[in-house]
RNA sequence: CGGGGCGUAGCGCAGCCUGGUAGCGCGCCUGCUUUGGGAGCAGGAUGUCGGAGGUUCAAAUCCUCUCGCCCCGACCA
């Protein structure tokens, strides 16, 4: 294509509304313009990347034998209301109604809309296994759309679904999806890690994200490269390392700690690190008051206990009076017959902590001996905890969460009543996976994971273009070398940008380096006087002097290797 | 939804505190020169100062309301 005659409209300044470096360079390259928040235009370069790595999801889900359909984005509500999440989703779901007065909503994903077409023509175990898939736009009234293309209102989704007999076929289909996961972000030229996570509303029975690490990432990662555990923070287990010192010489006592409430303050007035306190809070449960006990330099992790408990809340300074007739701060785990969820970071040692009584702290405390508590992991993971699989040490990442995969089981088949009929005529629900990926979460990755000061640097598989011819003058055989290296790669179907455009060196070097198009073959009136152009590797900017017929075999024989 | 910031020319910003005919850089248009890393000179065009209301002889500037965008947090099916 001729950059003459393509909407590039590129940038030489940072919009002040820009603060990601994926949308910063986007926005600057010329790939995207914002509508509103959350809501973007892809312009004729961004939406060929996105189209690239459409087509590579293509591939890899169609090799898993997924056949690609396309569903409605306008949904009624009716089938919503059937599953209950017409009503357990709130404000994030775009609701409207129609000239009749119907309820609508703007799909936010699938999974109803496809199973109700399950439901309608799967009758036999002889229909099974399908795996249907469509890559369509998604809509979600986000709380707080940001960082450009990564968390948006409006967004395209590759969203596909299993059906399959029983467990056993689901776990097939989930491997063949992890596996095509891994094929895709690979030729994507993404770093990625699968980690568990929350399967959350979606319900089931388990699930993973691919991350992309990167610091513009919203999830955070924790990672042991020991054993290969991975997870996501939001449901990640670690050990915390054990108490520095053994003290079972400490016996059960009452000190005086007056108007010394918080573990820093306790800890500097008894000069005893944080590792030996238990941190006692009182939280109030569907049935009532009930303590977290966790180890004085871990924190509460809410989500966790959130999963155990069900809902909570914090106790008011005059309720904690009431419930144990003490101040916040001189609370313990001793002395009181409340219900104890306790972390397991302080199942062994001895500590100290609020001894429920007005200016003391009690010393000396054993855990099962002076205390009873259900046992959890109920801490937030740190960097300096232990891997809970293997012992070794952990790293903890940001990350960009690029696709998911979940086990869903019946929770979608049986209340949409997507049953079939097996070998002995038994009606029986059909089994769900389901699974996404947000192509342009890939290609912002693809950015913040490939930059430099001047621009993008796309890997090869998703770049807008394979390569960008810069003549540099416009002399007529500078031009005509220009045009046959032009036309004779896209001949060999090369996708190539020629800068064409009447423009000074400097502003063709600058545009080309921020778009970031793999490879640059630049013809100048001095090199050619030799017979040379260059090639010049936009990620090395290593710079190749060679014959024009050299550049052209070099190129074209690089991309058909590729594929 | 809670906290903070910002809306002035296509883009980046100054002006606002202390009211008095709206500015700078880049870009854009014309001409000449220049021509391998965002050229130089000369000339030129461009604004409902986000919107509404109020105070005032007079509002970009002060007051009230409102809309939008960004950031932090909560949320994220």
């Amino acid at each position: 294509m001729r950059f003459s005659k393509t909407f590039i409209p590129t940038l030489r300044e940072t919009p002040a509304e820009a603060e990601a470096i994926s949308h910063i360079l986007m926005l600057r390259a010329g790939y995207i313009r914002q509508l509103a928040a959350g809501l973007y235009i892809y312009l004729p370069l961004g939406w060929r990347v996105i189209d690239r790595i459409n087509r590579i999801i293509r591939q890899e889900m169609d090799a898993i034998g997924a056949q690609e359909i396309t569903m409605p984005a306008l949904h009624p509500a009716e089938i919503w209301q059937a599953t209950g999440r017409w009503s357990e989703i709130g404000e994030e779901m775009f609701r409207l109604k129609d000239r009749g007065r119907r309820d609508m909503c703007l799909g936010m994903t699938h999974e109803e809309i496809i199973t109700w077409l399950a439901s309608m023509e799967i009758r036999s175990y002889r229909d099974l296994p399908q795996v249907w898939y469509q890559i369509q736009t998604k809509f979600r009234d986000e709380a707080r759309p940001k960082s450009g293309v990564l968390r948006t209102r409006e967004f395209l989704m590759k969203d596909s679904y299993s059906f399959d007999r029983d467990e056993q076929g689901l776990e097939e289909s989930y491997q063949r999806h992890v596996d095509a996961y891994h094929r895709i972000f690979s030729r994507c030229g993404l770093k990625f890690y699968q980690v568990q996570s929350d399967p959350g509303m979606m319900g089931g029975a388990g699930a993973h994200e691919f991350m992309a690490p990167s610091p513009a990432g919203e999830d955070t990662i924790v990672l042991c490269d020991s054993c290969g555990y991975a997870a996501n923070t939001e449901l990640a287990r670690s050990t915390p390392r054990p108490q520095p010192e053994d003290h079972s010489d400490w016996d059960l006592e009452d000190i005086p700690t007056p108007e010394k409430r918080t573990v820093e303050e306790v800890s500097e007035f008894l000069n005893a690190p944080a590792e030996y306190f238990i941190k006692s809070l009182v939280l109030i449960g569907r049935d009532g008051p009930f303590l977290a006990l966790i180890r004085g330099d871990q924190e509460l992790h809410e989500k966790k206990l959130m999963r155990i408990v069900g809902g909570f809340r914090q106790a008011e300074r005059e309720e904690i009076r009431e419930i144990l007739g003490v101040e916040a701060g001189f609370i313990g785990p001793h002395n009181n017959s409340l219900r104890k969820i306790a972390d397991i970071s302080i199942r062994q040692g001895v500590y100290i902590s609020g001894a429920n009584r007005e200016g003391f702290h009690t010393r000396g405390i054993r855990p099962s001996v002076h205390f009873d508590a259900e046992w959890h992991d109920i801490h937030v993971v740190k960097e300096e905890d232990r891997c809970p699989e293997c012992g070794g040490d952990i790293r903890i990442e940001r990350a960009i969460e690029v696709g998911n995969i979940f086990k869903l089981g019946t929770k979608y088949s049986v209340p949409l009543r997507a049953f079939y009929l097996d070998e002995k005529g038994r009606e029986v629900p059909i089994v769900m996976g389901s699974y996404g990926i947000g192509p342009a979460r890939i290609a912002a990755a693809a950015i913040e994971q490939n930059h430099d000061d001047d621009g993008i640097i796309w890997p090869e598989s998703i770049a807008p273009f394979d390569v960008e011819v810069l003549p540099v003058t416009e002399d007529t055989d500078v031009m005509e070398t220009s045009e046959e290296i032009y036309t004779t790669l896209r001949d060999r179907g090369i996708e190539v940008l020629i800068d064409d455009r009447d423009v000074r060196a400097g502003v063709k070097f600058k545009d080309a380096d921020l778009i970031g198009i793999p490879y640059q073959i630049i013809i100048g009136k001095k090199t050619l006087k030799e017979g040379l152009v260059e090639l010049k590797q936009r990620r090395t900017g290593k710079v190749e002097r060679l014959t024009s017929s050299e550049a052209i075999e070099r190129v074209s024989s690089h991309y058909k290797a590729r594929g």
